[in-house]
DNA sequence: TTATAAACAGACCGGTTGTCCTGTTTTGTC
DNA sequence: GACAAAACAGGACAACCGGTCTGTTTATAA
């Protein structure tokens, strides 16, 4: 840890005031952050309390431990994430795998222009949680599956109304999820945003509509600038 | 760390004979298993020592850090791990969308009767280190772009024989590689083998050849028996 | 043998970790 | 205002971490 945050500048005895809700989202912001850049093992409480501006009393006063505060995080700021970016976007969209392409296109889209590629938060912890304890291995297999469920029946949903009959909703939803995770995956490692788009082209021409849309001119640009910290 | 171990019954000083290549070796079995069951940060030094039965200052001459160690797996041990599950039967297969559903489904069955998900190595240590050093990122990128890369020559082998034309190289040992990572990732989360094989089932959908062999019995057997530890 | 370096043993240390604990301030209720 | 409970502050602490250090044993070569 060694980031430039902001540091109040050590005034004498302050009014303070009570703002439980908002300093537990304050902590939550931080940790959800710190986790997903740093991983769960590798953010230290201090770190958060420095990163958050949070005495050590107020934190434990909301997450009586460590493990407690991280399934908060999963409960509640990467389900979240899933269906805020995932979830929402696919059943708003006029077909699965509709849904699904927009989905990838607009997360290649943001990597590339943000420049640099954190990884999936739910596959983050994930990997680090899931064997390290059964509460957490719960918690994320809750969203792998709601995440799954949500596409499944976006199929569903297309195959009443006539299109798409013959894909199968669970296994498509599964390799739709599997994809993306593999996806981000390499391209966290790689630091290279434009797997997402060579693994949706593969899935595209999977598709049973004959619509294949123009395969944009192949760009390979390197991503890989200013990481966060470090 | 409780897991019982062979543990000699303290004897008195003892006749040693200097092995060094075993003992690096006994330190990377251990370090292996170790950093894939728990993870590179929840693994200390002093776990490893103990699991391996060595002495500080032996590993110390072997490994000077913990992070050399860590290269150590990862160059020798994790490169192996892919080379032979999935590079080699790759390559000696018919074709690589042979290749690719026999790794697949070997994987499947091998994780079926051992009733437990550890995961891909190389992902596992992905999520947790490709993001915290320069030199675990490059290490564990040049692993995954050599995977791709295997399955892609493959490809091409196979259209200079006439086969698969319609096929990008480059995209489908992606979208593989992809599919697989993320199967294993939620298969992991799941503690259920049977997601590979939905995976799987959607990627052959995919595939130009009109053999759509049998689409065995959907079994979707739980498998979550004895954790390695804990 | 004897010199020399590699291989190993095990104690040690400074720093960090997560948690707990005591005390103070704020807030809501009567 | 009185009182209790919640909200917060910050120090203390034992356990643990990774790394270093000194010393001993084994192998190698002359």
């Amino acid at each position: 840890m060694s980031a430039e945050m902001t540091v109040r500048p050590k005034p004498g005895p302050r009014k303070r005031i009570n703002d439980p809700e908002g300093m537990r989202n304050k902590v939550l912001d931080v940790a959800e952050d710190a986790f997903q850049a740093r991983g769960y093992h590798a953010s230290s409480i201090g770190d958060l309390m420095a990163a958050a501006d949070v005495s050590g009393g107020a934190l434990h006063h909301h997450f009586p431990t460590k493990k407690a505060l991280a399934l908060a995080v999963i409960d509640e700021r990467v389900a979240a994430a899933v269906e805020e970016t995932w979830i929402a976007p696919v059943l708003a969209a006029a077909s699965a795998r509709e849904g699904v392409r927009a989905v990838f296109e607009a997360v290649a889209a943001e990597l590339e222009q943000q420049g640099f590629v954190r990884g999936c938060p739910l596959n983050n912890l994930a990997h680090e949680l899931s064997l390290a304890d059964p509460d957490f291995r719960i918690a994320l297999a809750g969203i792998f599956a709601g995440w799954r469920q949500a596409i499944a029946d976006k199929v569903r949903a297309d195959q009443q109304a006539g299109r798409d009959e013959g894909t199968d909703p669970e296994r498509f939803a599964a390799l739709a999820v599997a994809a993306y995770s593999g996806a981000m995956s390499m391209a966290k490692t790689a630091q290279d945003a434009s797997l997402l788009r060579d693994c949706l082209a593969g899935l595209e021409r999977s598709a049973p509509s004959p619509s294949q849309g123009g395969l944009a001119a192949r760009r390979r640009r390197r991503v890989l600038l200013r990481p966060k910290t470090l």
